[in-house]
DNA sequence: GCCACTTAAGCAACGCTGTTGCCATAGTGC
DNA sequence: GCACTATGGCAACAGCGTTGCTTAAGTGGC
């Protein structure tokens, strides 16, 4: 079991076994698994995962979908998830764009739509938009019978205090300093709410889409450049919420003023780079804080995503890989750290919201540090 | 529970919740806890937990010692962890010294010894001399009845894997390249045991000091710059336990050319401020790096260590504060992060190596990482 | 000095967990 | 058609924390 400080009781070890076997179906998708493979992979008895599975289709959250071929006995049984036992509502606050989505637990998309926003107006006004859109969505699409919607995960731009569900200051936008906006909301939806930065949401959208625990990085270049870490397959977000602090670290001492009063910082030399047009010298700016990255944590994957990056995305990619392989193959490491680009706009920021309200189902709540 | 990707029976269930007293047992130190308080923490009942403490005491690992003052009714009894139930060593081999050290379930140092050592030796000799060493503490001291060793925790420079607990590289003694320093050394003491970067080892054994899974870090300047880190109370060492490399971070694009290849590594700058004798200057590119580390993962607490910071420990730890308390401003933290430096010279790096052995038992082994 | 009250800790019964031993089911191959 | 093999469920079981109640050990009022 784990580090977190609290002790465990039957209930909590059901729960934990269940959730184990809800992320191997996640993992598995479309292709299903058998209990026997269930049960290799959490070193549970084949008997205890027939009873887990039992109970996980009485409650309709899995099902039988077919069988693999012998191999000289009765074949296995393939048991896969129900995607569409529960939803979760994805809800991305942007300084000038709302996106929200309905995603089921498989992950996939049900119901999407993008709509101008003023992040700027009074609170009141933007917790409209934001609950109408929410509302639009649950009612939306076709077959809109009785979905059951678990929750809604929101993404918004700077720091924030996720346990408590309150902003701090938004650069730009300091009337939100202090908002309530977890509980907030939950009165208007009469849904539970989780809020997180952007970059956090995003990248615990990305790393669900891997199967296993592997530590990962989402690096966010926009107006800003921002990561979000998942380690260990959960989000690792310090007790202040304020890890991911990926923009304001230096990488030019006495280096050239940077907005944050600081000198030097890779946010101010990429944006630099980007607003002279020279995109290779931005990338290899943004490879260098990624190369930082994976040497200091050992990352197994970096994915970049945001507008910035989305313009021009192979560039960012061949520049940014280039810098991390050439520190690695310096490290004497065997495979290169893979770098790739993040798909679908700004679309994985609101998914990766929905999934903060999914993802403590496949047990992949955070620990001690951000729960 | 956690995000491990292994089930959870019963057996786990009560070794769980066993690691959990047992860890709050430990921290409590000599002043012990109550029944009643160890309850509220772990939040189980005062029932379970009666239950546990009572397997505890029957296997010797914990005992009653005397009553706090009564509230109004019967006085709480205090428990505490009994040190001597366990004993585990902590070796280090350094490049030019070894030491072993003795060291109880409390943490306490029982035996320690230092020697010099030739790590550029045949590996046959330096394991011969592990091994003596490792003799030695456990027949030395006084009223050596009957010790119950746990195991032996080995501290190296280097890379290494820790789950083979085979050697990599080491920097100016190629020959260990590949060695089964876990294995070849298990066979000649008949212990467990464990092998870990001597970073880790220092990080884990100062962050046990402290109560709870709060995100720590350790930066080693010796002849090298490295970083331990201990995330959730345990050691984060990444899927191929290379986690820490905090001397090779890039702190000035196109910097000074380093051993390792690459251009303005901190190490390099720091190293070279050190040989030139600017201490200030060194304190102030170590703070840069540190200040990074905090903003990326919102570390908690900063720990200096090494020969280079013992020489001048306070110039250290006012350099590095200052860069670190700065930046912190400006992101707006509440309370600044802690810097201080570790005593007691090098063996920090043994008593940690030891508590590689022992952090398993107060549920602090790592997860899905490193374990 | 006695009694009422409060708090701590243990005993016994209980519900629920995964495990074990055994059997039914459903295929393959001779 | 039979022997064999692998899958998966049924029933009994040991062990976990929980619940309800009892006993132990103090304080404070009268």
């Amino acid at each position: 079991m784990n580090r977190s400080n609290s002790g465990a009781n039957l209930p909590a070890l059901r729960s934990h076994n269940a959730a184990l076997v809800l992320d191997l179906l996640r993992v598995a998708g479309g292709a299903g698994i058998s209990r026997l493979e269930l049960a290799e992979r959490t070193g549970l008895t084949p008997q205890a995962v027939s009873k887990i599975t039992a109970r996980l289709r009485a409650e309709g959250l899995a099902a039988e979908a077919g069988h693999r071929a012998s191999t000289g006995g009765k074949p296995r049984t393939v048991l896969r998830l129900v995607p569409d036992a529960g939803y979760a509502v994805g809800l991305h606050l942007d300084r000038d764009e709302l996106t929200v989505v309905l995603v089921d637990l498989s992950g996939a998309v049900a119901v999407s739509s993008t709509a101008p926003l003023d992040f700027g107006a009074p609170a009141d006004e933007v917790l409209a938009a934001a609950t109408d859109a929410v509302t639009a969505v649950r009612d939306g699409g076709a077959g809109t019978g009785d979905r059951r919607v678990l929750g809604v995960g929101v993404a918004v731009p700077g720091s924030l205090d996720h346990r408590g569900g309150v902003l701090h200051r938004v650069t730009g936008f300091p009337q939100w300093d202090g908002y309530p906006l977890r509980d907030a909301l939950a009165v208007r939806t009469g849904l539970p709410v989780v809020v997180d930065k952007d970059t956090n949401a995003a990248a615990l959208g990305l790393a669900l889409r891997a199967a296993g625990g592997g530590d990962f990085a989402y690096l966010h270049l926009g107006t800003g450049l921002g990561a979000g870490l998942v380690l260990g397959g959960a989000v690792h977000r310090g007790a202040r919420t304020a890890a991911g602090e990926f923009g304001h670290q230096t990488v030019e001492l006495d280096g050239p003023v940077c907005g944050c009063g600081g000198r030097g910082c890779i946010e101010a030399l990429c944006l630099a780079a980007v607003a002279r047009g020279d995109v290779a010298e931005a990338a290899r700016v943004l490879g260098t804080g990624a190369a930082n990255l994976v040497g200091l944590l050992d990352i197994d994957r970096v994915v970049l995503g945001g507008r910035t990056v989305a313009a021009d995305p192979e560039t960012y990619v061949r520049g940014v890989r280039a810098v991390v392989d050439e520190r690695a193959g310096r490290g004497g490491a065997d495979a290169p750290v893979p770098v790739v680009v993040a798909g679908g706009g700004d679309r994985p920021v609101a998914e990766g919201a929905a999934q903060l309200v999914l993802a403590p189902l496949f047990g992949r709540a955070a620990g001690a540090d951000g729960a």
